[in-house]
DNA sequence: CTTTAATGTTGACATTGTTAACATTGTGCC
DNA sequence: GGCACAATGTTAACAATGTCAACATTAAAG
Protein backbone atom coordinates (compact mmCIF):
# COMPACT_ATOMS: atom_id res chain seq x y z
CA UNK A 1 0.00 0.00 0.00
CA UNK A 2 1.03 3.29 -1.25
CA UNK A 3 4.61 2.22 -2.41
CA UNK A 4 4.84 2.75 -5.94
CA UNK A 5 8.69 3.48 -5.42
CA UNK A 6 7.65 7.55 -3.91
CA UNK A 7 7.73 9.86 -6.64
CA UNK A 8 8.19 7.79 -9.68
CA UNK A 9 5.16 9.40 -11.69
CA UNK A 10 4.70 6.55 -13.58
CA UNK A 11 5.58 6.74 -17.57
CA UNK A 12 2.08 7.05 -19.05
CA UNK A 13 0.95 9.52 -16.22
CA UNK A 14 -2.53 7.96 -15.54
CA UNK A 15 -1.73 7.76 -12.55
CA UNK A 16 -1.12 11.31 -10.49
CA UNK A 17 0.94 10.40 -7.67
CA UNK A 18 -0.88 12.30 -5.23
CA UNK A 19 -4.29 13.83 -7.01
CA UNK A 20 -5.18 14.49 -3.26
CA UNK A 21 -2.57 16.66 -2.16
CA UNK A 22 -2.17 18.02 -5.57
CA UNK A 23 -6.20 19.18 -5.59
CA UNK A 24 -5.52 21.40 -1.86
CA UNK A 25 -2.50 22.53 -2.76
CA UNK A 26 -4.34 23.95 -6.08
CA UNK A 27 -7.34 24.59 -4.14
CA UNK A 28 -5.37 27.10 -1.58
CA UNK A 29 -3.65 28.88 -4.41
CA UNK A 30 -6.64 29.80 -6.34
CA UNK A 31 -8.58 31.27 -3.05
CA UNK A 32 -5.44 33.16 -2.12
CA UNK A 33 -5.92 34.93 -5.79
CA UNK A 34 -9.11 34.71 -6.34
CA UNK A 35 -11.28 34.20 -3.23
CA UNK A 36 -13.30 31.60 -2.28
CA UNK A 37 -16.63 32.10 -3.94
CA UNK A 38 -15.28 30.91 -7.56
CA UNK A 39 -13.52 28.28 -6.47
CA UNK A 40 -15.30 25.35 -8.25
CA UNK A 41 -14.63 21.46 -8.58
CA UNK A 42 -14.09 21.22 -12.67
CA UNK A 43 -11.29 24.51 -12.89
CA UNK A 44 -9.70 22.68 -10.19
CA UNK A 45 -9.38 19.85 -11.66
CA UNK A 46 -8.23 21.23 -15.15
CA UNK A 47 -5.49 22.98 -13.28
CA UNK A 48 -4.11 19.58 -11.81
CA UNK A 49 -4.80 18.17 -15.26
CA UNK A 50 -7.46 15.51 -14.46
CA UNK A 51 -11.16 15.36 -15.22
CA UNK A 52 -13.63 16.38 -13.16
CA UNK A 53 -14.99 13.41 -12.03
CA UNK A 54 -11.23 11.97 -10.46
CA UNK A 55 -12.19 14.35 -7.81
CA UNK A 56 -14.96 12.47 -6.26
CA UNK A 57 -12.19 9.39 -5.82
CA UNK A 58 -10.74 11.59 -3.22
CA UNK A 59 -13.62 13.82 -1.95
CA UNK A 60 -16.93 12.99 -0.89
CA UNK A 61 -17.88 16.21 -2.49
CA UNK A 62 -17.35 19.75 -3.44
CA UNK A 63 -17.72 20.78 0.57
CA UNK A 64 -15.60 18.26 1.74
CA UNK A 65 -13.14 19.58 -0.52
CA UNK A 66 -13.78 22.94 0.54
CA UNK A 67 -13.14 21.56 3.98
CA UNK A 68 -9.57 20.08 3.23
CA UNK A 69 -8.52 23.54 1.65
CA UNK A 70 -10.13 25.01 4.99
CA UNK A 71 -7.88 22.64 6.71
CA UNK A 72 -4.79 23.96 4.80
CA UNK A 73 -5.57 27.54 5.38
CA UNK A 74 -5.37 26.86 8.76
CA UNK A 75 -2.11 24.72 9.11
CA UNK A 76 -0.63 27.87 6.68
CA UNK A 77 -1.32 30.07 10.09
CA UNK A 78 0.02 27.63 12.10
CA UNK A 79 3.49 27.83 10.36
CA UNK A 80 3.43 31.58 10.17
CA UNK A 81 3.03 31.52 13.88
CA UNK A 82 5.48 28.95 14.49
CA UNK A 83 8.01 30.91 11.62
CA UNK A 84 7.49 34.22 14.28
CA UNK A 85 7.73 32.16 17.13
CA UNK A 86 10.95 31.34 15.63
CA UNK A 87 12.45 34.63 14.78
CA UNK A 88 11.10 36.00 18.32
CA UNK A 89 13.51 35.77 21.14
CA UNK A 90 14.30 32.97 23.10
CA UNK A 91 14.98 33.70 26.46
CA UNK A 92 13.18 31.50 29.07
CA UNK A 93 12.38 35.01 31.13
CA UNK A 94 9.54 37.08 31.92
CA UNK A 95 10.28 39.26 28.75
CA UNK A 96 11.44 36.82 26.64
CA UNK A 97 8.13 35.05 27.40
CA UNK A 98 5.97 38.06 26.62
CA UNK A 99 7.55 38.80 23.82
CA UNK A 100 7.02 35.25 22.16
CA UNK A 101 3.26 35.93 22.86
CA UNK A 102 3.10 39.31 20.87
CA UNK A 103 5.02 37.40 18.34
CA UNK A 104 2.55 34.62 17.79
CA UNK A 105 -0.25 36.92 18.59
CA UNK A 106 0.58 38.98 16.08
CA UNK A 107 1.64 36.46 13.34
CA UNK A 108 -2.42 35.50 13.67
CA UNK A 109 -3.46 38.82 12.97
CA UNK A 110 -1.04 38.99 10.06
CA UNK A 111 -2.84 36.07 8.50
CA UNK A 112 -5.93 38.72 8.38
CA UNK A 113 -4.30 41.51 7.06
CA UNK A 114 -1.52 40.19 4.67
CA UNK A 115 -3.56 36.75 4.02
CA UNK A 116 -7.36 38.24 4.01
CA UNK A 117 -8.73 35.50 1.03
CA UNK A 118 -7.19 32.48 3.49
CA UNK A 119 -8.78 33.64 6.45
CA UNK A 120 -12.02 34.21 4.57
CA UNK A 121 -11.96 30.06 3.95
CA UNK A 122 -9.90 29.78 6.98
CA UNK A 123 -12.62 29.64 9.86
CA UNK A 124 -16.08 29.65 7.42
CA UNK A 125 -16.26 25.65 8.08
CA UNK A 126 -18.96 24.12 9.36
CA UNK A 127 -17.46 20.72 9.52
CA UNK A 128 -14.13 21.02 9.00
CA UNK A 129 -11.70 18.19 9.76
CA UNK A 130 -8.71 17.98 12.45
CA UNK A 131 -5.59 19.49 11.20
CA UNK A 132 -2.74 17.01 10.66
CA UNK A 133 -1.22 15.66 13.42
CA UNK A 134 2.06 16.72 13.41
CA UNK A 135 1.13 20.57 11.97
CA UNK A 136 1.22 22.97 14.46
CA UNK A 137 -2.72 24.38 15.45
CA UNK A 138 -3.27 28.00 16.32
CA UNK A 139 -5.09 28.08 19.14
CA UNK A 140 -3.05 25.03 20.95
CA UNK A 141 -0.14 27.25 19.70
CA UNK A 142 -1.51 30.66 22.09
CA UNK A 143 -2.39 28.37 24.60
CA UNK A 144 1.11 27.11 25.03
CA UNK A 145 2.46 30.44 24.91
CA UNK A 146 0.30 31.33 27.74
CA UNK A 147 1.09 28.49 29.42
CA UNK A 148 4.37 29.51 29.41
CA UNK A 149 3.36 32.95 30.96
CA UNK A 150 1.97 31.14 33.84
CA UNK A 151 4.76 28.48 34.67
CA UNK A 152 7.14 31.66 34.33
CA UNK A 153 4.78 33.16 36.68
CA UNK A 154 3.54 36.28 35.23
CA UNK A 155 -0.28 34.94 34.82
CA UNK A 156 -1.99 33.78 37.47
CA UNK A 157 -3.72 30.66 38.01
CA UNK A 158 -7.04 32.08 38.11
CA UNK A 159 -6.13 34.49 35.22
CA UNK A 160 -4.72 31.58 33.26
CA UNK A 161 -8.24 29.55 32.81
CA UNK A 162 -9.71 32.63 31.05
CA UNK A 163 -6.98 33.56 29.00
CA UNK A 164 -7.14 31.34 26.58
CA UNK A 165 -10.45 32.62 25.31
CA UNK A 166 -9.73 36.02 25.77
CA UNK A 167 -6.58 36.04 23.71
CA UNK A 168 -8.16 33.60 21.23
CA UNK A 169 -10.77 35.80 20.72
CA UNK A 170 -9.27 38.95 20.73
CA UNK A 171 -6.71 37.77 18.11
CA UNK A 172 -9.36 35.94 15.67
CA UNK A 173 -12.04 39.23 15.81
CA UNK A 174 -9.17 41.95 14.96
CA UNK A 175 -7.80 39.41 12.36
CA UNK A 176 -11.17 38.99 10.80
CA UNK A 177 -12.14 42.77 11.01
CA UNK A 178 -8.88 43.25 9.27
CA UNK A 179 -9.17 40.92 6.76
CA UNK A 180 -12.24 42.85 5.18
CA UNK A 181 -10.63 46.06 5.67
CA UNK A 182 -12.70 46.99 8.74
CA UNK A 183 -9.68 48.40 10.56
CA UNK A 184 -9.34 51.48 8.58
CA UNK A 185 -5.69 52.71 7.07
CA UNK A 186 -2.28 50.33 6.91
CA UNK A 187 -0.83 52.50 9.50
CA UNK A 188 -4.15 52.93 11.72
CA UNK A 189 -4.55 48.74 11.23
CA UNK A 190 -0.61 48.29 12.34
CA UNK A 191 -1.25 50.46 15.51
CA UNK A 192 -4.11 48.64 16.55
CA UNK A 193 -2.81 45.58 16.37
CA UNK A 194 -0.40 46.84 18.70
CA UNK A 195 -3.00 48.18 21.08
CA UNK A 196 -5.09 44.78 20.49
CA UNK A 197 -2.03 42.68 21.75
CA UNK A 198 -1.35 44.67 24.60
CA UNK A 199 -4.85 44.82 25.84
CA UNK A 200 -4.44 41.17 25.80
CA UNK A 201 -1.75 41.48 28.57
CA UNK A 202 -3.49 44.43 29.99
CA UNK A 203 -6.33 42.21 30.85
CA UNK A 204 -4.48 39.24 32.12
CA UNK A 205 -2.68 41.46 35.00
CA UNK A 206 0.78 41.21 33.50
CA UNK A 207 3.11 43.35 32.96
CA UNK B 1 -42.75 57.56 -8.23
CA UNK B 2 -43.60 54.69 -6.17
CA UNK B 3 -46.94 55.90 -5.77
CA UNK B 4 -49.34 52.91 -6.75
CA UNK B 5 -51.65 53.72 -3.42
CA UNK B 6 -48.96 51.74 -1.12
CA UNK B 7 -49.41 47.72 -0.43
CA UNK B 8 -52.66 47.92 -3.06
CA UNK B 9 -50.92 44.56 -5.02
CA UNK B 10 -52.47 45.24 -7.93
CA UNK B 11 -55.41 42.83 -9.14
CA UNK B 12 -53.85 40.53 -11.48
CA UNK B 13 -50.40 40.63 -9.39
CA UNK B 14 -48.36 40.83 -12.27
CA UNK B 15 -46.38 43.60 -10.42
CA UNK B 16 -44.94 42.33 -6.90
CA UNK B 17 -45.22 45.70 -4.97
CA UNK B 18 -41.67 45.16 -3.32
CA UNK B 19 -39.97 42.47 -4.45
CA UNK B 20 -36.53 43.73 -3.54
CA UNK B 21 -37.19 43.86 -0.04
CA UNK B 22 -39.19 40.38 -0.60
CA UNK B 23 -36.19 38.76 -2.13
CA UNK B 24 -34.08 39.87 0.86
CA UNK B 25 -36.05 39.11 3.47
CA UNK B 26 -36.42 35.74 1.74
CA UNK B 27 -32.59 35.35 1.32
CA UNK B 28 -32.33 35.76 4.96
CA UNK B 29 -35.28 33.48 6.42
CA UNK B 30 -33.52 30.83 4.61
CA UNK B 31 -29.75 31.41 5.74
CA UNK B 32 -31.10 31.25 8.92
CA UNK B 33 -32.50 27.89 8.55
CA UNK B 34 -30.63 26.12 5.77
CA UNK B 35 -27.13 28.12 5.87
CA UNK B 36 -25.39 30.17 3.20
CA UNK B 37 -24.59 27.85 0.89
CA UNK B 38 -27.10 26.32 -0.36
CA UNK B 39 -28.70 29.92 -1.02
CA UNK B 40 -29.64 29.88 -4.39
CA UNK B 41 -31.07 33.02 -7.27
CA UNK B 42 -33.34 30.45 -8.43
CA UNK B 43 -34.93 28.87 -5.43
CA UNK B 44 -35.26 31.93 -4.11
CA UNK B 45 -37.04 33.40 -6.85
CA UNK B 46 -39.52 30.39 -6.68
CA UNK B 47 -40.30 30.85 -2.93
CA UNK B 48 -40.50 34.60 -3.80
CA UNK B 49 -43.07 33.44 -6.58
CA UNK B 50 -41.33 34.85 -9.31
CA UNK B 51 -39.65 34.13 -12.54
CA UNK B 52 -35.37 33.85 -12.00
CA UNK B 53 -34.88 36.79 -14.36
CA UNK B 54 -37.27 38.75 -12.19
CA UNK B 55 -34.43 39.36 -9.69
CA UNK B 56 -31.91 40.84 -12.14
CA UNK B 57 -34.21 43.88 -12.58
CA UNK B 58 -33.69 44.59 -8.77
CA UNK B 59 -30.03 43.09 -8.47
CA UNK B 60 -27.11 43.42 -10.89
CA UNK B 61 -25.86 39.96 -9.72
CA UNK B 62 -26.24 36.98 -6.95
CA UNK B 63 -23.23 38.26 -5.20
CA UNK B 64 -24.81 41.60 -5.15
CA UNK B 65 -28.40 39.55 -3.74
CA UNK B 66 -26.03 38.14 -1.06
CA UNK B 67 -24.14 41.25 -0.24
CA UNK B 68 -27.86 42.45 0.52
CA UNK B 69 -28.62 39.54 2.62
CA UNK B 70 -25.36 40.08 4.36
CA UNK B 71 -26.59 43.86 4.92
CA UNK B 72 -29.71 42.74 6.24
CA UNK B 73 -28.35 40.03 8.85
CA UNK B 74 -25.90 43.43 10.51
CA UNK B 75 -29.51 45.32 10.79
CA UNK B 76 -30.48 42.16 12.87
CA UNK B 77 -27.86 42.16 14.73
CA UNK B 78 -28.13 45.61 15.44
CA UNK B 79 -31.56 45.31 16.04
CA UNK B 80 -30.87 43.07 18.88
CA UNK B 81 -28.42 45.24 20.34
CA UNK B 82 -30.66 47.81 20.72
CA UNK B 83 -33.21 45.67 21.99
CA UNK B 84 -30.80 44.69 24.87
CA UNK B 85 -30.33 48.13 25.49
CA UNK B 86 -34.28 49.03 25.99
CA UNK B 87 -33.85 45.73 28.74
CA UNK B 88 -31.02 47.06 30.35
CA UNK B 89 -30.89 49.42 33.65
CA UNK B 90 -31.11 53.43 32.08
CA UNK B 91 -29.34 54.71 35.43
CA UNK B 92 -27.03 57.50 33.85
CA UNK B 93 -24.42 56.58 36.55
CA UNK B 94 -21.46 54.67 36.18
CA UNK B 95 -22.82 51.84 37.21
CA UNK B 96 -25.63 52.12 34.92
CA UNK B 97 -23.07 53.03 31.75
CA UNK B 98 -21.49 49.44 32.32
CA UNK B 99 -24.61 47.29 32.65
CA UNK B 100 -25.32 49.02 29.15
CA UNK B 101 -22.07 48.37 27.68
CA UNK B 102 -22.65 44.78 28.94
CA UNK B 103 -26.18 44.53 27.42
CA UNK B 104 -24.63 45.54 23.82
CA UNK B 105 -21.84 43.74 23.79
CA UNK B 106 -23.61 40.35 25.32
CA UNK B 107 -26.07 41.11 22.44
CA UNK B 108 -23.63 40.81 19.59
CA UNK B 109 -22.33 37.83 21.12
CA UNK B 110 -25.85 36.26 21.27
CA UNK B 111 -25.88 37.10 18.16
CA UNK B 112 -22.92 34.31 17.50
CA UNK B 113 -24.64 32.33 19.32
CA UNK B 114 -27.98 31.77 18.89
CA UNK B 115 -27.79 33.22 14.93
CA UNK B 116 -25.05 31.44 14.27
CA UNK B 117 -25.86 31.12 10.10
CA UNK B 118 -26.97 35.00 10.03
CA UNK B 119 -23.42 35.12 11.72
CA UNK B 120 -21.82 33.33 9.14
CA UNK B 121 -23.51 35.99 5.93
CA UNK B 122 -23.33 39.26 8.19
CA UNK B 123 -19.39 39.75 8.10
CA UNK B 124 -18.45 37.64 5.29
CA UNK B 125 -19.30 39.85 2.22
CA UNK B 126 -16.16 42.04 0.66
CA UNK B 127 -18.33 44.66 -1.10
CA UNK B 128 -21.07 44.70 1.56
CA UNK B 129 -23.45 48.10 1.03
CA UNK B 130 -23.79 50.26 3.75
CA UNK B 131 -26.75 49.81 6.02
CA UNK B 132 -30.04 51.92 5.77
CA UNK B 133 -29.24 55.71 7.12
CA UNK B 134 -32.00 54.92 10.25
CA UNK B 135 -30.89 51.19 10.51
CA UNK B 136 -28.54 50.62 13.99
CA UNK B 137 -25.23 49.93 13.52
CA UNK B 138 -23.59 47.45 15.83
CA UNK B 139 -20.11 49.24 15.75
CA UNK B 140 -21.45 52.64 16.22
CA UNK B 141 -23.44 51.49 18.47
CA UNK B 142 -20.56 49.66 20.49
CA UNK B 143 -18.80 53.50 20.27
CA UNK B 144 -22.24 55.00 21.35
CA UNK B 145 -21.51 53.36 24.33
CA UNK B 146 -18.12 53.57 24.73
CA UNK B 147 -18.80 57.21 24.27
CA UNK B 148 -21.07 57.35 27.12
CA UNK B 149 -18.47 55.57 29.69
CA UNK B 150 -16.12 58.35 28.61
CA UNK B 151 -18.47 61.31 28.83
CA UNK B 152 -19.48 59.79 32.32
CA UNK B 153 -15.85 59.80 33.64
CA UNK B 154 -14.80 56.21 34.08
CA UNK B 155 -13.27 55.66 30.93
CA UNK B 156 -9.99 57.76 30.41
CA UNK B 157 -9.64 60.04 27.03
CA UNK B 158 -6.37 57.67 26.24
CA UNK B 159 -7.82 54.46 26.59
CA UNK B 160 -11.24 55.78 24.90
CA UNK B 161 -9.13 56.24 21.59
CA UNK B 162 -8.32 52.78 21.82
CA UNK B 163 -11.40 51.37 22.98
CA UNK B 164 -13.49 50.61 20.11
CA UNK B 165 -11.17 48.36 18.49
CA UNK B 166 -10.51 46.65 21.46
CA UNK B 167 -13.84 46.21 22.27
CA UNK B 168 -15.13 45.28 18.86
CA UNK B 169 -12.15 42.79 17.93
CA UNK B 170 -13.10 40.77 21.45
CA UNK B 171 -16.50 41.14 20.76
CA UNK B 172 -16.57 39.95 17.04
CA UNK B 173 -14.19 37.58 17.46
CA UNK B 174 -16.18 35.44 20.64
CA UNK B 175 -19.26 35.64 18.12
CA UNK B 176 -17.12 34.31 15.55
CA UNK B 177 -15.79 31.78 17.39
CA UNK B 178 -19.10 31.01 19.13
CA UNK B 179 -20.93 30.08 15.68
CA UNK B 180 -18.66 27.95 14.72
CA UNK B 181 -19.02 26.26 18.15
CA UNK B 182 -15.54 26.78 18.93
CA UNK B 183 -16.02 27.45 22.21
CA UNK B 184 -16.78 24.52 23.80
CA UNK B 185 -20.08 23.39 25.51
CA UNK B 186 -23.62 25.81 26.35
CA UNK B 187 -22.25 26.63 29.51
CA UNK B 188 -18.75 26.95 28.92
CA UNK B 189 -19.68 29.37 26.81
CA UNK B 190 -21.95 31.40 28.64
CA UNK B 191 -19.11 31.39 31.07
CA UNK B 192 -16.94 32.95 28.55
CA UNK B 193 -18.62 35.06 27.46
CA UNK B 194 -19.18 37.10 30.39
CA UNK B 195 -15.47 36.82 30.97
CA UNK B 196 -14.87 38.00 27.99
CA UNK B 197 -16.99 41.39 28.10
CA UNK B 198 -15.26 41.68 31.80
CA UNK B 199 -11.95 41.53 30.60
CA UNK B 200 -12.78 44.28 27.89
CA UNK B 201 -13.83 46.55 30.82
CA UNK B 202 -10.58 45.63 32.63
CA UNK B 203 -8.11 46.57 29.45
CA UNK B 204 -9.46 50.00 29.70
CA UNK B 205 -9.82 50.50 33.61
CA UNK B 206 -12.80 50.34 34.22
CA UNK B 207 -14.35 49.41 37.30
C1' DC C 1 -54.48 58.80 -24.73
C1' DT C 2 -50.21 58.10 -26.04
C1' DT C 3 -45.41 57.60 -24.89
C1' DT C 4 -42.02 55.86 -21.96
C1' DA C 5 -39.87 53.86 -18.10
C1' DA C 6 -40.30 50.16 -14.78
C1' DT C 7 -41.04 45.61 -13.90
C1' DG C 8 -41.94 40.85 -15.00
C1' DT C 9 -41.99 36.60 -18.39
C1' DT C 10 -40.34 33.14 -21.67
C1' DG C 11 -36.74 30.66 -23.99
C1' DA C 12 -32.23 29.59 -24.54
C1' DC C 13 -27.18 28.86 -23.42
C1' DA C 14 -22.94 27.82 -21.14
C1' DT C 15 -21.33 25.98 -16.94
C1' DT C 16 -21.53 23.49 -12.79
C1' DG C 17 -21.82 19.49 -9.45
C1' DT C 18 -22.85 14.84 -9.68
C1' DT C 19 -23.74 9.97 -11.13
C1' DA C 20 -23.21 5.58 -13.75
C1' DA C 21 -20.58 2.69 -16.57
C1' DC C 22 -16.18 1.66 -18.32
C1' DA C 23 -10.83 1.63 -18.54
C1' DT C 24 -6.31 1.42 -16.63
C1' DT C 25 -2.90 0.79 -13.18
C1' DG C 26 -0.68 -1.08 -9.11
C1' DT C 27 -0.70 -4.78 -5.22
C1' DG C 28 -0.89 -9.09 -3.10
C1' DC C 29 -1.73 -13.95 -3.44
C1' DC C 30 -1.11 -18.59 -5.49
C1' DG D 1 4.99 -15.07 -13.53
C1' DG D 2 0.07 -14.85 -13.81
C1' DC D 3 -4.26 -13.45 -11.88
C1' DA D 4 -7.96 -11.53 -9.04
C1' DC D 5 -8.95 -7.23 -6.86
C1' DA D 6 -8.78 -2.79 -5.06
C1' DA D 7 -7.43 1.82 -6.29
C1' DT D 8 -7.59 5.37 -9.39
C1' DG D 9 -8.79 7.75 -13.60
C1' DT D 10 -11.89 8.49 -17.99
C1' DT D 11 -16.01 9.35 -20.83
C1' DA D 12 -20.92 10.36 -21.42
C1' DA D 13 -24.82 12.04 -19.71
C1' DC D 14 -28.23 14.56 -16.49
C1' DA D 15 -30.41 17.93 -13.70
C1' DA D 16 -29.85 22.37 -11.91
C1' DT D 17 -27.81 26.89 -11.82
C1' DG D 18 -26.60 31.82 -13.14
C1' DT D 19 -27.17 34.76 -16.86
C1' DC D 20 -28.57 36.95 -21.23
C1' DA D 21 -31.62 38.55 -25.10
C1' DA D 22 -36.13 39.44 -26.70
C1' DC D 23 -40.74 40.12 -25.59
C1' DA D 24 -45.04 41.40 -22.54
C1' DT D 25 -47.44 43.93 -19.18
C1' DT D 26 -48.18 47.49 -16.02
C1' DA D 27 -47.62 52.13 -13.96
C1' DA D 28 -46.32 57.00 -14.60
C1' DA D 29 -45.87 61.38 -17.25
C1' DG D 30 -46.87 64.46 -20.95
Amino acid sequence: MLTMSTLKKSDAEFHHGDLQAALVTAGLRHVEKHGLNSLGLRQLALVTGVSPTAVYRHFEDLEHLKASVAKAAREVLGKMMVDALKSAPANKTEKGAIARFLAIGGAYIDFGIKKSNLCEIAFICFDSPELEPDSPNPSELLIASLTELNEIGCLSDKNFKIAPMIAWSMVHGFAGLAAQGATGSVQETNASKKEVLLSVLKSLDIK
